[in-house]
Order: structure tokens, then C-alpha cells, then sequence
DNA sequence: TAGTGGTCTAGACCACAGT
DNA sequence: CTGTGGTCTAGACCACTAT
């Protein structure tokens, strides 16, 4: 799941292939994958394709049905989507509350390396890369101490929220801000502030 | 995931075999389980059991670290399990109120033989049935209508509570008693009488 | 019936862990 | 170093879908 990892395997690269063209909308919802094309595709065998197409289903990215294979997914249903983001903000204003005064100095250096990924993202206009590290940080936040597996609850959630959605027009960087909100409240040890700024920032 | 197909593949054998190992406490938490070891006591290659060890580590049933292989996972922690109950209960109930009225005649008998099955459970004090029964319980009922993928969100979540955990002793009929309150409201169209009483069999 | 996914085999090589 | 896990190959067979 690391970028090392991503570069070094045939998986890691058939996966990020995968996940940008499903996050950035150069795959359409509802487009049938086959295993057979991406093994072509990549010069593999079909056992990498289908180790990927198991992680991005487990993620939440593509759809799968039995004897038919996968299909790209489709946003939450407007019925799902007040559920998954109450489910969201619980978990991470959970962690946050209880976990606040565990959060280290190289916590902060590496949520500030992460929020200058989103700048470049926002300034760029790139949606899909903005995606991507906003949920490294928030991903990071809620792996900032030692206690228990929070991300196995996390991820499935966060992902499917994540699917083809903005809050933002054109204009990024008001996520920018938004992150930036919280990272200051972090560093000044406003733990209320923290959690408001997180909860305004899940929606 | 259906007991067809459980007792078709090896997949399906060795995954229901070691389910039952887990959730019965045969295996101790914290256990190491060798892919060897497993493949040669069930006479099959590695690739069949590293896909069963994906799939019940994605239930939260194993803990995999990279490099290290696969541990029986524990509890969750203590800090961690209210978070757990208040999602679960969140998922359910938000299920139950959005989808109380496409509960159809056919679910309601579905969950007839469900109960039958955690009262025979019950009954030879067989706790690891029981959870299995149980699981499936509240699954049919997250399921009983089309719209979404709520049972993505809810699985890894109630899989975990479910780790070496009962919240009955000796007397396990008052799971059964829970579950039949459940099943009685949803029978005579009392939503809030189910909702209520699906709420207090989530602890 | 033809195509595809689901499953499985029996090898292989490398990276990393523990000794 | 030795063992184990992580990855990958190049086949194979069956079940199911689509036509």
C-alpha cells in the first residue's frame, strides 16, 4: 500500500494504474474490466490482475459480481451517502478525542509534507491527485499513535465516499484551507479546534 | 460466502474450517498460522490457503503483518470497542428505518429458519454456532431489500465485534429471546418496537 | 457453443525475518 | 544462513454467462 511498494511490484503498478483512472473518471461507472485485457495490457499473468482487482473491490473502487467479474463502482447512492459520512466523522473525531495528546512532533512534520501535496494538487486543478492525498492525511491523523487497527474500520468507509465526488468547484483550494485548519489546530494543541475543523472538513 | 459454496472449494473447507477454529477459541489469539503447515494438512497448494487467509483477514478474523505471515486476531481493544458497537448500531438501524417497508414475506421467513437455527444453538450451548447464526441474522436483515452495498460497510465492522465475545453466559437463550423480540416487531410492522429492539441486541 | 471468471497446481525467484 | 512470506508464471479444468 506504500508508494514503494507500488513501484516495485507488478501489482503496485497495475493497481495504481487502475485506481487513478478510476478516481480521476477516465473509467466510466459501470465499465466491465476484464482480466484477460489488463493481464495484455500489463504483459503479466492473471494472477497479479486478479490480487489487484481483489484489493480495489476490498477498497471499494470496482464492483464485483460472481461468474461476471468487476465493473468499475458507482458513487454511494444519495440514500447511502448521509450514512457513510456520519460513519466517517465518528471514527475520526473517535481517534482524534481519544488519541490527541499521543500526536508527536514527526507526526506534524509528516502531515505538513502531506498538506504541501495538497497545495501542488489544488493548484493544479488535478481532482484526482488532490483524492489521493487528501485521504493520506486524514489517513495519517488516524494513524498518528500505536493503539489498535482504526484503518481497517476506516478505509472501506472512506474510500466509497471518495468515489467521483467534490465538494469543490474549480476552485481547490478552499481543501487546501480546510486541511490547513486543522493542521494549525494540531500544532497549537487546540484539540476543539481540531475536531471542529475535521468534522466541517468530512462532508 | 454461502455454505454451498463453502463445501464445494478447498477454499471454502479450509476457510469454514479455521471460521470455526477462530470463533470457537480452538485457535489461540495471537497465534501464528503458517501457510505450509496449512496447505499440507489439507492437501493443497499455497494459493488456495493465502486466499482464504486474505479473506478472513479482510473479516478482521486474522491480523496480517507484512514479511510475517498471519496471527489469529484478538479482541479489539477496549478503547476501540465502543466505537465498534456505535457503528454497528448506526448501520443497522439506519438500514432498518430506511428500509423497514420493502421487508417482505419472503424475509420474514428467511429469518424464521435463521432463528430456529440460533434457538438450536442456544440450546447445546454451542457459542460458535451461535455467532455464525447470529451474523447471519442481522446480514438478512441488512440485505432484505436492492438498493446499495451496506453490507460492505457493516461486515468488517461486525465481524470484529464479534472476536471471542458474548455478552451471555452459560444461558445463551437470551440471545434467542433477543432476536425473536426483533423478529416479532418486523412481523407485525412495529418499526420503532423493531428499531428498539434491534438497538439493545447490539452491546 | 464460445467466452470468461473461479479455482487450483507445481513450480520459481526474491525480500525479509529470525537464528 | 535458513525459513517463510510475497510475488509471479504458465499451464489446466470446471462452472457459469451470454448468444
Amino acid at each position: 500500500m506504500t508508494s514503494t511498494d507500488e513501484i516495485r511490484t507488478m501489482q503496485g503498478q497495475i493497481a495504481e494504474y487502475l485506481r487513478l483512472d478510476i478516481l480521476s473518471g477516465r473509467l466510466e461507472p459501470d465499465q466491465a474490466l476484464r482480466e484477460q485485457e489488463i493481464s495484455e495490457r500489463f504483459g503479466v499473468s492473471r494472477g497479479p490482475v486478479r490480487e489487484v482487482f481483489r484489493q480495489l473491490t476490498q477498497q471499494g473502487l470496482l464492483v464485483s459480481t460472481p461468474n461476471k467479474g468487476v465493473r468499475v463502482a458507482q458513487q454511494p447512492s444519495p440514500s447511502m451517502r448521509p450514512l457513510i459520512i456520519e460513519l466517517r466523522q465518528r471514527i475520526e473525531l473517535y481517534v482524534l478525542d481519544r488519541f490527541f495528546d499521543q500526536i508527536t512532533k514527526d507526526d506534524i512534520v509528516n502531515l505538513e509534507g502531506i498538506l504541501t501535496d495538497i497545495k501542488d494538487a489544488c493548484r493544479k486543478g488535478d481532482k484526482s491527485t488532490l483524492v489521493e492525498h487528501d485521504l493520506r492525511f486524514h489517513k495519517a491523523i488516524i494513524e498518528s499513535h500505536e493503539n489498535g487497527d482504526y484503518i481497517a474500520l476506516w478505509q472501506p468507509i472512506a474510500l466509497r465516499m471518495s468515489i467521483r465526488y467534490s465538494r469543490f468547484g474549480d476552485d481547490l483550494m478552499d481543501s487546501f484551507y480546510e486541511h490547513k485548519r486543522i493542521l494549525d489546530a494540531i500544532r497549537s494543541r487546540d484539540k476543539a479546534g481540531a475536531m471542529e475543523a475535521l468534522k466541517a472538513n468530512i462532508q
